[in-house]
DNA sequence: TCCGCCTTTGCAAGCGTGTGCAAAGCGTGC
DNA sequence: GCACGCTTTGCACACGCTTGCAAAGGCGGA
C-alpha cells in the first residue's frame, strides 16, 4: 500500500470547485468568504479528510502556536502538576506545548532552547535550569517570549514568576515557635536551585533575626530518599531537633518516615515538620503534611496570559517579575493551630 | 526595537559566500559538501545565530520529527513517569514530544489526533482514552505511525503494548493464598480503563477458579481518595476481607491509609493490601507496598524504537501487539514471604 | 593534449500555506 | 441607465527549506 501523502488544500479546492485561497480563507477566522464558500469547502475537506498544515501556515504567519516547556526530572509530583495546568492552559489558548527534558549537565537548558529555535516555538517556560545569557538573547531578538519559573536571573525581557520563598520560610518559623519547638533544623538538598536555596536562607536569617541557630543538612537530590538521610543526619545529632523545615515536600515525607520508623517518634509530639510544594502525598494521611502550596494554577494563568498576548502589548527592555504569595496550608505536622 | 526575523539560510549563505544550496547540505548529515565549505557556513551560521527552521523543513522532507503523546491525568506518578522516560528516548532519536491533555469526554482524544495531524506529527503515542476508529484510519493512510499504551483495541497497523494484567492478577491471588488470607476484595475505580478492569477480572476469575469469591467495590476516579472510599466500604462489610487488591498503587495508598487510620487496622497483619504500577510512592516506607511494576523503561524504548524505524520496515495491515510482563516487587504489605 | 570519471556547486522547482492586489459581481440611489 | 460602493474571488508571490539535475572543476591515464 503506498503510503499516500496528506490531503492539501489545492485538492479540497479542486473537489469543492473554487480556489485554493478559498479554502485558505474558509479556515481562517475573520477572513472574507461567503457562507455559501465556506460550506462548500468545510463538506469537501470533511470528506476527504484534510486538516490545515500547521507547519505551512506557521512559515508564512511566522506564528507555529508551539510553546516549549523545558523541565527536569518531569516525574516528580510538582514537576507534572505544573506541567498538566501549564499545558492545559496553552490548549484552551490554541497552543500547543512541546516538551523538551533536560538534565543537570552544561548546557542542557541552551540544547533545549534551541530545540524551541528550531521548531520556531512562539515562546519557550522554563521550569529547571537556567540558560546562558547569549541563547536567551538570542531567543528574544527572534521575537521569542521567554517565561522563567522559579528561576533566579535578572535580564530584561523575559517573564519571571517566583513565589515569595523568603517570606514563607519565615512564617513557617512562627508557627514552629508558637508550638514551643526550640532546636530548629533545615532539610535540604544538593541541587542548590534557587528557590529551595532562598527557603532555606529566608528560614536561617528569620531565625538569626531572633538570636536563634537552625542546623541545615544537605544531602543528594530533591526526593524522597534524600529526605530520609538528613533526617538521619539531623535526628542523630547532639542536640536533636524538635522542628524541620524542608526545602520541598518529598524531602518532608522522607523526614517524616525516618523520624517515625527509624527513630520511633511521634510527629507532631515530638517532631514538627513542614513541607513546600503542598504536593499531593502531602495530603495524605499518612503524613498529613503542614506546607506552602504553590498557586500552580495561577501561575499556569499568568504564564500563558503573558505568552499570547497581541505582540506590541509587552516590550522588551523592561524586567518584569510577577511575586507570588505561598498560602500556608496547615494540617497536623505542626503541633497546635 | 524591531523584532528582527529569524536569520534564514540566505543570510547566512551571502555572509559565507556561497549558494544557499550549500548552506543546505551543511546542515544535512551525509550531504555532499566539501570540507572547507562546510566549516565557512559553520562560521558564518554561528556568527549570526542561524538554527534550521525544522518547520520549512519538515514541509519538503514529510518528516517533521514530531511525536505527539495523548494523555489525560498527566499529574498522576504513574503516566508522569512514562512520559519522561518516552521523552527521553523520543529526544535521543533526535525526534521531539508534543503534549496534548485529554480529558475523559468525548471526543477529547480524537481532538488530540487532530492535533497531531495538523503539526503533521511523524507518530502518536496515546496513554489515554480510545480514538475513533475513523481517525485512526486517517492518521495510519497519511504515514503516521501509532503506539497504543494499555489500551484495548484490535485494529491493525498501530503497535500495542500491553502488560499481562490479567497473568499478574492470578499471580497476586497465590501470594494472598499463601499468606493465609480467606476473604479476597478488589478494590477498582469507576474509570473503565482497560488495563483496569483488566486486573479486576483477573482476580475474580483466578479466585473463582478455586471455587472462591471476590467482594469487588468501585468507586470515583483511580487516586488515593478513590481508595479510601472503596476500603471505608469494603472494610464495614459483614464479612470483612482480609486481603485486599487493588486497581492501582494509588488506589492501594487510599486504601492502606483509610485501613490503618480510619479502621485501627494492621497491615499486613490483620490485612494483606497488593497495588498496580510499583510508583515512587509505593516504595515509601509508610505503604511498603507489594505490587507489580511495570517495565517502564522497555515500554518507552519499544515504543520508540518502532516510531523510529525506516520506513518499509514496518507495514500496515499486520496486527502487531506486545505483551509485557509484570514483575511482582515484593514488600512489607503482604504477610511471609 | 585530450578524454573520462568523480567530487563539488549552483540553479530552479516544489513543499502547503497566507495575503495584498486587482478584478469581478452585485445591489442601491439617482 | 449609470455611477458608485461593498463583498467576494482568483492570481501570484512569498515563506525557508530540500533535492534532482546539469554544469563546472580537478585529476589521472593514455
Amino acid at each position: 500500500m503506498v503510503t499516500k501523502d496528506f490531503v492539501s488544500a489545492q485538492e479540497v479546492a479542486e473537489k469543492a470547485g473554487v480556489s485554493r485561497s478559498a479554502v485558505s480563507r474558509a479556515f481562517t477566522p475573520g477572513a472574507s468568504v461567503s457562507a455559501e464558500t465556506r460550506r462548500r469547502v468545510m463538506d469537501a475537506a470533511e470528506a476527504l479528510g484534510y486538516h490545515v498544515n500547521h507547519l505551512a501556515r506557521g512559515l508564512m504567519t511566522n506564528e507555529s502556536g508551539i510553546v516549549c516547556l523545558i523541565v527536569s526530572e518531569l516525574g516528580t509530583p510538582f514537576r507534572s502538576s505544573l506541567i498538566q495546568a501549564l499545558t492545559q492552559q496553552l490548549q484552551n489558548c490554541g497552543k500547543i506545548a512541546m516538551l523538551v527534558n533536560t538534565d543537570r549537565s552544561d548546557g542542557s537548558v541552551d540544547r533545549a532552547l534551541r530545540q524551541a529555535i528550531h521548531y520556531r516555538a512562539d515562546a519557550s517556560i522554563i521550569l529547571s535550569g537556567l540558560p546562558d545569557k547569549s541563547i536567551t538573547q538570542l531567543c528574544l531578538k527572534n521575537g521569542q517570549r521567554l517565561v522563567l519559573i522559579n528561576r533566579d536571573d535578572d535580564q530584561p525581557g523575559p517573564l519571571r514568576i517566583n513565589l515569595d520563598d523568603q517570606e514563607a520560610a519565615g512564617r513557617i518559623l512562627t508557627a514552629f515557635l508558637r508550638a514551643g519547638c526550640r532546636q530548629l533544623a533545615f532539610a535540604n538538598s544538593e541541587a542548590g536551585t534557587p528557590s529551595l536555596m532562598a527557603r532555606e536562607r529566608g528560614f536561617v536569617a528569620a531565625a538569626a533575626a531572633l538570636g536563634m541557630e537552625v542546623a541545615v543538612e544537605r544531602h543528594g537530590s530533591t526526593g524522597y530518599e534524600a529526605g530520609k538521610v538528613v533526617a538521619q543526619r539531623l535526628l542523630t545529632r547532639k542536640e536533636r531537633p524538635d522542628a524541620i523545615f524542608c526545602a520541598n515536600d518529598l524531602l518532608a515525607c522522607g523526614v517524616m518516615d525516618a523520624a517515625r520508623h527509624q527513630f520511633k517518634m511521634s510527629v507532631p509530639d515530638q517532631l514538627c515538620v513542614a513541607g513546600f510544594d503542598d504536593v499531593e502525598q502531602a495530603s495524605w494521611s499518612s503524613y498529613d503534611l503542614t506546607t506552602f502550596a504553590q498557586p500552580v494554577a495561577m501561575v499556569a494563568r499568568e504564564a500563558v496570559a503573558f505568552l499570547a498576548a497581541p505582540a506590541g502589548t509587552v516590550d522588551a527592555g523592561e524586567v518584569r517579575t510577577l511575586k507570588l504569595h505561598a498560602e500556608l496550608v496547615w494540617r497536623g505536622s505542626i503541633r497546635g493551630g
